[in-house]
DNA sequence: TGTCTTAGTGTATTAAATACACTAAATGCT
DNA sequence: AGCATTTAGTGTATTTAATACACTAAGACA
């Protein structure tokens, strides 16, 4: 392949994208940015997913982590690589689209994406070192109808990837306070799987899972029964799962 | 973002590797390429995954098909994207990696690779049309232990998602001719997911699969009892599906 | 005709999934 | 103090799926 051929091949920009799942008062929600122009002589206002270009010095996961670090300051928080997105034209689709890459200056070029889904819980240890960014707000996901780009596929996309995930291992975990109830558990599941569980057979399933342990702890303050608390064990669950396969045995 | 910092981070290569299952006599496996070198004045051979850069006016999974298309002369084979990697030294971990890219004339660059593994079986059908290119050759899995660059990690990483996949998905069909018999079927499950399964139960459970049709056609040839033979039904498949959770129900 | 080889079949047991309705514990109101 | 309201928490019977297991059938070939 001569030198030229190869150079144009070369001019990529390569960036991440991160769906930031929360999950908080039975709805599940996603952290988006606010993208501001002037668009047509009007301001113009939607909603993008963060992102951001890849650093040629550092590996792609590192690059979700980061951006997660600079939106939510939070470090070390549940991160999947999902797709790799390159169709030519994803970005300037729309005008207002292009508009908005000259207004910050950014040439309008073929961006690889790689995207990731992340699920943060902001518990109580880690609330302090949340502080998230200006411009980024939580929307629930199921009043989300359009965003910049293809930002809709993607996050679409982001959802099959998290139901599938949700069904075989032990990740809903990651969208709840380190200590949780049961119904709280099975209303997760409900809402990212959009059916409606039974009480019943829910915990006796979950009473199956040595790794989802009872603590001595009771909700206080509510004006019902209180539920008790639960904890999930990552180190249990690595001990105990036991393969399954759903198609052939 | 500064003109400067955005252009400091555009010299990527964006490349796709496909790692093209087949399955024959009972074994799984893979396409790979010689490439052959002089090394510290030897001759110096070892196999490497097919791949190529993506153009600038091209699709990720259309780059893909390209590598395929020009490999085993075939379209419309079953290809599945299943991770990104962008490790900065991934090319550049060997000596004999970077002497490679520099006998070639490939600019030592980050190349952001996209992984895609594709399931072929040459039935009557495609068997004219297969032309395999003259530096590719099948090597049964199990036999691999080495191969260039970061492939052997992408090769892994394939397997991973191909088990995954298998488990939940008709997609064993891809591999087998579309007349199969249901040992062939078997076979093909417990070489991939290395386990062996029972006649009795995994007949059974075909049985149950609507989409698995038997035909009114034997085994010619065999010196012993003929076989019966299937075809796997996409279109039954399709409206007979049901939704089955592992994890949660 | 017999031997070799792989195809093809059924039943009993165990485990998992499903359907379903009442009592318990807390708060807040009167 | 007692009652209403709200959510937590529990068991059993039935259906369905998973497992374990051994013999007969059909063709090739010597």
């Amino acid at each position: 392949m001569s030198q030229e051929n190869i150079n144009s091949k070369l001019n990529f920009h390569v960036s991440v994208d991160c769906v930031v799942f929360g999950f908080e008062f039975g709805k599940l929600n996603v952290l988006l940015l606010e993208r501001k122009m002037n668009y047509e002589g009007q301001e113009f206002k939607d909603l993008k997913l963060p992102g951001d270009l890849v650093r040629k010095d550092e590996d792609l996961d590192t690059a979700a982590a980061r951006v997660l670090k600079e939106l939510t300051g939070l470090d070390n928080i549940y991160l999947r690589q999902y797709a790799a997105i390159g169709t030519p034209n994803r970005l300037t689709r729309q005008e207002r689209d292009m508009e908005w890459l000259r207004q910050i200056g950014h040439p309008e070029e073929v961006v690889v994406t790689v995207a990731y889904y992340s699920l943060i819980n902001i518990d109580q240890e880690r609330i302090n070192k949340f502080e998230l960014r200006d411009d980024a707000k939580w929307k629930p996901v199921s009043q989300i109808s359009e965003l910049a780009f293809d930002h809709m596929e993607i996050l679409n996309d982001a959802l099959t990837a998290l139901r599938d995930e949700l069904r075989f291992n032990p990740i809903g975990f990651e969208l709840l306070p380190s200590k949780f109830t049961l119904s709280q558990l099975q209303k997760l599941y409900e809402v990212i799987l959009g059916s409606t569980l039974d009480k019943r057979n829910f915990r006796k399933k979950v009473s199956n899972m040595p790794y989802v342990i009872p603590i001595n702890e009771k909700e206080k303050g509510v004006s019902h029964k209180p539920a008790r608390y639960y904890i999930f064990s990552k180190k249990v669950y690595e001990k105990t799962r036991k393969s399954s396969l759903d198609f052939f045995v």
